[in-house]
DNA sequence: ATTTGTCTACCTACTAATAGGTAGGTATCT
DNA sequence: AGATACCTACCTATTAGTAGGTAGACAAAT
């Protein structure tokens, strides 16, 4: 692995395990045994790494959305919600929590990044729930975007939530979802 | 006010608005125009005072429980969620996200505080959704507890959300939480 | 074939600023 | 006299970041 993508590796799971404010450059330097001088060379600022580490997750869910492009919107939602799942298995936290929490604390280059990232995820789980719905798999009032709002906001909170209740919580958490959306309670759509 | 109150107060201000790792007690001391010495009279430590923030939560949430005791079951979920909607106003997020996050860089103490008032603030929700659905006014399918999970993480999740998304989005969660509860979709209970 | 120059990826050695925290002194009030 | 609430003055560690040097790879020019 080249030292480029591994410092970006490093500084994304610092950042999701402990938060922008509280690792260094040195913390990464050390884990690769150079020094922090090197990690300089490859990122001149830290604002610059974090708008790597963003870019490297619109990459990422660009890939998913691509992949998962056939699949019925089951598939697509459960492809989806493997990244929260994956998280949660690290005792990590979502990136967008992370810096959302820090976010008047970053550059401004960062907040735009992230501002990217936000609307393409949301997009993304929008176009699967209304996709989801038109094939009625899914159901669900309102429009969907709002229950895609729902949707990730019980994800990223679940991942920082469950930290302090524990792992089982989460698996609580991510059922009810699934359980609510696919409509096992076998309700009836409502006029409107 | 005093001293140590208003350093409690800007303490908890700072925490929610750039989180734990991105301010310092110099920071508390300029607000109050004395000297960083004079905050560590105070608080020894900086997880003191977070501990002391964190106590101040406990207190309050459980002086609005003892509040709102003899009020319906949506009367009670509203005060709950002004809790939030006050610091969406503010543009801060909620003290359990903002440590949520940074928590494995600070002290064992605020975490074990945290736990604590995690645990104080889903049992309360967990009791305004049980009794609301006995007295016939939330309808959900599910534990209680789960119910609440669900509804406290889009809560956490959506001050941190809509600081990238906008506040309108926040209105959007708030109103479609307490459309679902209520059951303006006019859904029928489902076996089980 | 060897020298030359350029590029990459590191290095040593440093800076100014800030962090959390401490020792010990002082003014005021009871 | 003793407690309270501040102060000055300091400490050590760490932060993000910089200046300038070097070893090795590679390609073009001699």
């Amino acid at each position: 692995m080249d030292t480029r993508a591994a410092i970006i590796h490093i500084g994304d799971t610092l950042l999701r395990e402990r938060g922008y404010n509280a690792f260094s450059f040195t913390d990464i330097s050390r884990e690769l045994d150079i020094k922090n001088a090197s990690v300089h060379y490859h990122f001149p600022t830290k604002a610059s790494l974090g708008v790597a580490i963003i870019s490297e997750y619109e990459k990422a869910f660009e890939d998913l959305r691509k992949e998962s492009a056939g699949a019925p919107a089951l598939a697509k939602l459960r492809t989806f919600l493997k990244v929260y799942i994956a998280a949660r298995g690290q005792n990590k936290i979502c990136l967008v929590g992370s810096l959302a929490t820090d976010l008047y604390t970053v550059d401004e280059a960062m907040q735009q990044a992230l501002g990217r990232l936000v609307r393409q995820i949301l997009s993304w789980l929008t176009a699967i729930l209304e996709e989801g719905r038109s094939e009625g798999m899914f159901f669900f009032s309102g429009s969907a975007r709002t229950k895609a709002l729902l949707v990730i906001t019980n994800m990223m909170a679940a991942l920082q939530l469950t930290r302090v209740t524990g792992k089982k919580d989460f698996q609580e958490i991510k059922g009810a979802i699934i359980a609510d959306l696919i409509g096992s309670g076998k309700r009836i759509k409502q006029k409107n």
